[in-house]
DNA sequence: GTTTATCCGATTGTCGACAATATTAGGCAT
DNA sequence: ATGCCTAATATTGTCGACAATCGGATAAAC
């Protein structure tokens, strides 16, 4: 198939129509960002192949953006790239995806503790707001508002522990076993729970307790591996993945 | 510059010279491990700029390897990567190597446990043997061989342990604080104290328990922090790098 | 003397073309 | 049908050329 045959030239040139509103535009950094959302919002299975063509097109991008992308990608974990043979959606297996959690747990735990140490009156705020939009989820039903919300409460947990270093493994770990992720959510009653102890890391922050938030994150963190562990159990009989 | 001035084209085709002997080859792959390992030996500093040009010629690869090694190295840590303004050497500030240092002792602790659970006879074999070749090195006068076999003494431990995931983010880590170790090593009398540390690392995997592992690890790893801490406060008057 | 404007060389970014390699499809014998 | 060889196609890998951009130097203006 010869690419450049019907498509126009897709425009090199200046005037990109996203003009980069952030700072941190890294090497093919728009392709990146976009293919990125399509593999974690599992939009791509694991193992499907991922053509450089097709990608260019499908993100209006050129294929050494593409190229680049999958490099950063590879690096990153969510994509494995053989020479010769392209990419493919890495696949994380089951144990790997315990040994991702485990390894969130205790950077989650350190993070927590600095956090401890740094919490201010408006954090505490910020952190109590996001606890009662969640309650409001729960309370209409909405769990997948409330995965939603999860994540930006952790994400907030990063931001006031201020360690970029962990944060960055983090953000990548969650990342990789996002698939997981969706599927713990559907826990039955694992919700309420997973509020009540957001509750209490609240209080053991606002207290500024570094041992008793870390305990608290623990307690959070446990039940989450379990819900991992038990979600392997049952759908390692019956594995579904997104609908495209 | 012209770069294809005088040098050969460097050939493209067939008959690469070396034949990849490992299974992981990736995109760019020599490009990238030469790259790496000049970075992470201290050849280049901290932000030194790293024309494409340049180590397309020094490396004796297509400036696109380079270019993808680039990549790599930047999703990596190791360099920056400005839009238009090529790449430099990422400078680990002080306060981000104590981060980097923070995150790898929990996960060696983390991984020790998992060691402690799974070492084999023939491992703690091994284990000894690397003992006694470090008092062999240190009873020589030799920290930089020292230095070297400890290296491989924690490498081995995560090999016991095999943690694929944590091994991945320790290798990471280590080769971005890279440079802050070598000057670690040449605290006076520390040689000696991380010998004991590492005998009794041994012993508490020899007896299969975790807590005693983990607990030695700690030990061993606080004193590397304050070690590092100490540098800092140090050579913050009077900063050196690795001679070219 | 300092600041501002303009130019030029150096460097990065992108494309298109082609070579090298893998993957598929078809034909043939068993 | 099944398996194997060969040809056709699809896909990746690499290069060279050129455009876009940056950094520094020089010149002009105040």
């Amino acid at each position: 198939m010869k690419t450049s045959a019907g498509a126009p030239p897709v425009r090199q040139t200046t005037a990109g129509p996203a003009p980069k509103p952030d700072g941190t535009a890294e090497r093919g950094a728009e392709a990146y960002l976009k293919l990125r959302n399509e593999i974690v919002s599992g939009r791509f299975h694991p193992n499907e192949r991922l053509v450089e063509a097709d990608l260019a097109r499908l993100l209006g991008a050129g294929r050494n953006a593409i190229r680049a992308a999958l490099v950063r990608l590879d690096q990153e974990g969510l994509v494995v790239l053989e020479p010769n043979r392209g990419a493919r959606v890495r696949l994380v297996s089951d144990r790997e995806a315990l040994e991702i959690e485990e390894v969130r747990v205790i950077l989650e735990q350190m993070i927590i503790r600095h956090a401890a140490l740094r919490v201010t009156a408006a954090d505490l705020r910020d952190l109590r707001r996001s606890l009662s939009e969640m309650r409001e989820r729960l309370r209409q039903g909405n769990p997948l508002g409330y995965s939603e919300l999860n994540a930006e409460f952790h994400q907030r947990i990063w931001t006031i522990a201020d360690h970029g270093t962990a944060g960055r493994l983090l953000a990548n770990l969650k990342s990789q076993s996002i698939r997981f992720q969706f599927r713990t959510i559907l826990r039955p009653g694992r919700t309420e729970r997973s509020l009540q102890e957001h509750e209490q890391i609240v209080e053991a922050l606002a207290s500024r307790d570094p041992d008793a938030s870390e305990a608290a994150m623990r307690q959070h963190l446990s039940q989450v591996v379990q819900t991992l562990q038990w979600a392997i159990d049952v759908q390692r009989h019956q594995p579904i993945w997104l609908p495209r």
